[in-house]
DNA sequence: ATTGATTGCACAAACGATTGCGAGAATGTC
DNA sequence: GACATTCTCGCAATCGTTTGTGCAATCAAT
């Protein structure tokens, strides 16, 4: 069953007395080589199971068929998400796909863009620590002719395509449904200043109370730094000191949220009756909490999808093609703690 | 900065006057070559920043420099982190690592084989779907001279390196600390029959209980069959109904576990004054819940580094390597859901 | 000065697939 | 029957690197 060594199209072209060549154009259906021919060739290819070299293919065609996926950590619910993603569509086209930990440090980004860029990667999809500030490490790939595309958190100093989440649609979404239900004083548990996500959050948190008649209470507006429960709950304790503390909270994300529930549930604050709270991800954990923890989804896989998609695109269709920028929906996700309808 | 053309070996050559195997050999220090020879090479490839050609490289040396690495999910805290082990060590050492997914699903498990086995990976690390019970599919790799590592579940029909948690030492280790702290009737929630991890845990609580004089009532272990929140739920509801409730909990994962806790949260029974839970897996949103959860933990990093340890000494030493079995310790965490000592 | 060993490098084949070009056979045209 | 056209296929180069072998030149020993 096993052959030491692999068949190859000088194999089959010695069995069958034709050119290498002619075996390799007769697997293709070349039109230079008859129908008789072809039939020959492949039949005995299909009966040996003969399967191309790669190594060979690649070397010749100078295609690695391996993509490069810079991510700021694997061991993350929405980022393994969209790992599955690219894999899946990457897969699907004959791509592997290199993954890369930036550690949300712009200096190990830089590492691993000089790696993948030594070892001939055809494209990247790239994913920006909360470090980087600046890419001139990414625009190497581009003077390398390796396309590249940039989800999630992206910089706008790049022109690349991009596939992104509504942001600011989702936190509008979030806090007019808060209003809705009635919630008056709603504060905002942002993240950092430079972060485009944190500002398109807030951008839609902002508007969405402007909508409704009320502007920002700069008391109700907390920035993270490294967005953990902590800081949720830190911040928490702060915005429930003051003398009007508010009766909502819209978070820039799931654990900060979970931070805030935690302190709520310290002081005995019912959720969501008292107060309630909206995250942001849509994390695994916020339907396990009691209560369950009302959230906006992001689409991890759609993203990944949709990312490799473009990048195949770019490498098929060249560097001309024009850099779309793909923008997905951020859905409410509405759980226990928020007031019922 | 960026030329068309990638310098190569013969670029080199012609530059310097030498022939491609005199550069070839320089660059790796080869005897045959003068002190005076490397050096101008080398300052040569140094300043113009040679790096050679991955692809030829590998074709000549008919080596991928990949790695498969098949799991059941990848969007699952425990895999992610063994990813992240595998990759880490592979990146080391010039390997990349292809993802693939069984879905938990034999089917795609051989399929994805399938697929490994086309690509030609210089190797693969497996951890077996739930319901793979005969691996005829993972024979093909050692007639086809590719090397595979077991890890977390693996298949005893099945003599490769193997990677495992001591899981029976874990459990034994979680019950015993139970028992220590004055817990009397100490239930199991456990996994299916037929994983092997859920007997070895099984085991460690039965053979805790009879070190500490007690024998295994049937009636306080209840199986999961999906290892879903909702299971642990709803045994801690039959189990807590029981005429002599139990006062301690050791879930199979922590997912039961929080469906434990959940459950006991609702009818206001304290953790852990009341009852104690422990869980298995240490998942990031034990650390969350409050009580915070007490937890085994599975040491899911450097299981990924040393079957990538394993498998790189399979391919560089060689099949006839001993198959080593390495048992990594699964060590308790406690925390706030058992009393304290 | 002849032999022998050693040093330092070049030549060329090889890995397996792809592809431009050209050649021979078969067929058709006048 | 001479010539052009089409159809099939083979030849050979090529990608960039590695590596076995051979060949001068140098040096030492006899």
């Amino acid at each position: 069953m096993s052959e030491k060594h692999q068949l190859t199209l000088k194999d089959i072209a010695k069995e069958l007395g034709l050119a290498v060549s002619t075996v390799s154009r007769a697997l293709k259906s070349h039109p230079d080589i008859s129908k008789e021919t072809i039939k020959l060739v492949k039949d005995y290819a299909d009966k040996h199971h003969y399967v191309p070299n790669l190594l060979a293919v690649n070397f010749r065609k100078s295609k690695t068929y391996n993509i490069g996926l810079v991510i700021p950590e694997l061991v993350h619910q929405f980022f393994s998400t969209i790992i599955s993603g690219v894999i899946k569509e990457a897969n699907e086209y004959g791509y592997n796909v290199m993954i890369c930990q930036s550690n949300e440090h712009v200096d190990d980004e830089k590492k691993v863009a000089k790696a993948l860029l030594n070892s001939r990667v055809d494209g990247v999809i790239i994913s920006l620590s909360n470090e980087t500030d600046e890419v001139s490490h990414l625009k190497d790939f581009i003077a390398a002719d390796i396309p590249v595309i940039q989800v999630d958190k992206i910089s706008d100093q790049f022109d690349t395509p991009k596939v992104i989440v509504n942001d600011y649609a989702g936190a509008y979404q979030a806090v007019s449904y808060l209003l809705d239900l009635g919630y008056k004083r709603i504060a905002h548990i942002r993240g950092r200043l430079i972060v485009q996500h944190s500002n398109e959050r807030y951008r839609g948190y902002a508007e969405a109370l402007e909508k409704h008649g009320q502007s920002v209470n700069e008391d109700y507006v907390k920035v993270c730094d490294l967005l953990t429960e902590d800081e949720g709950f830190h911040f928490a304790q702060e915005l429930m000191s003051l003398p009007e503390p508010p009766d909502a909270f819209f978070c820039v994300t799931d654990l900060v949220a979970l931070g805030v529930m935690k302190y709520l549930r310290e002081k005995d604050i019912k959720v969501p009756d008292e107060v309630g709270i909206i995250g942001f991800s849509n994390w695994k954990l916020g339907e396990i909490v009691s209560p369950t923890l009302c959230t906006v989804d992001q689409p991890g896989y759609e993203i990944g999808e949709k990312a490799m998609q473009l990048l195949l695109n770019k490498i098929n269709n060249g560097m001309e093609s024009p850099n779309e920028r793909v923008v997905l929906n951020a859905d409410l996700i509405v759980r226990e703690s928020v007031k019922k309808q």
